[in-house]
DNA sequence: CTGCATCCTACTGGATACTG
DNA sequence: CAGTATCCAGTAGGATGCAG
């Protein structure tokens, strides 16, 4: 096995990011892809389109409204969603949220690894359980 | 804009396993993905081959001897690398490791992310300009 | 060479209560 | 409805030293 002759072509690149301890940026992005949430509420905004934060929380089993927030203003300020204060206060406040195209970028480069995690969780059960053949 | 008919037949799946709050192992995979030195390890193994312990810390500029064990047995209890213990003592302790197959695949499923993170770098730094235009 | 033990800091995720 | 403020436990990441 290794990589295919297209995955390498990728090496300079990635080499060269891996080792640049200073650009934390990119793996401040990467980031995004292990958080608890960023995903789901990507993928909901992306499958469902423009939603209020109530809307999100319920589409959102078992978040709270701090990591919803939380969330959302990390989101926004690597520019993946974006944020529309209609500014009206009467009868409620409302606010919604978006994919930016940034966002959806990042929700398709997403997507394959979620769907390979999903599609290999035997796998994955299968050494954690050669791992530790006690316990769990 | 939209997810496209070929991302969207992920939709069952991927909303199941988001919401799915007991399986935890799925994002616990997920999770080597935002971690700091597991993509740099799969990365390494999978365009280096069979490499040592010490290879490895050679390879990885600014990793600490602590880290990189941590993160090798992470990814050896998910069954991502293999390890293979020589039991020599003399004239030196003598392990190494390798991507399995499943390793090759997590990390075939991450470079096209990584990538597009590195294409994208420069959209990441306006959106956070744009966010906060004072400081940094 | 490989790896463990110790100690430390910062951040993540969360529970809860409160505000306009 | 949208959001902030507190407080808290657990973990990630790291510095350093020791061991077989």
């Amino acid at each position: 096995m290794q990589l295919s002759s297209q995955q390498i072509a990728s090496f300079a690149a990635i080499c060269e990011a891996l080792s640049d301890e200073d650009d934390s940026l990119k793996r401040e992005v990467l980031s995004h892809a292990g958080n608890r949430w960023s995903l789901g509420i990507l993928y909901i905004l992306g499958t469902q389109g423009t939603l209020r934060h109530a809307d999100l929380r319920r589409a959102m089993p078992g978040i709270t409204q701090r990591m919803l927030t939380r969330t959302l203003r990390q989101l926004e300020r690597d520019g993946l969603i974006g944020r529309f204060d209609h500014q009206q206060k009467f009868p409620h406040p409302r606010v919604d949220y978006s994919l930016t195209a940034l966002g959806e970028g990042m929700l398709m480069n997403m997507l394959p690894l979620w769907r390979w995690i999903i599609d290999n969780a035997g796998e994955f059960r299968a050494a954690r359980r050669r791992a530790m053949p006690t316990a769990e």
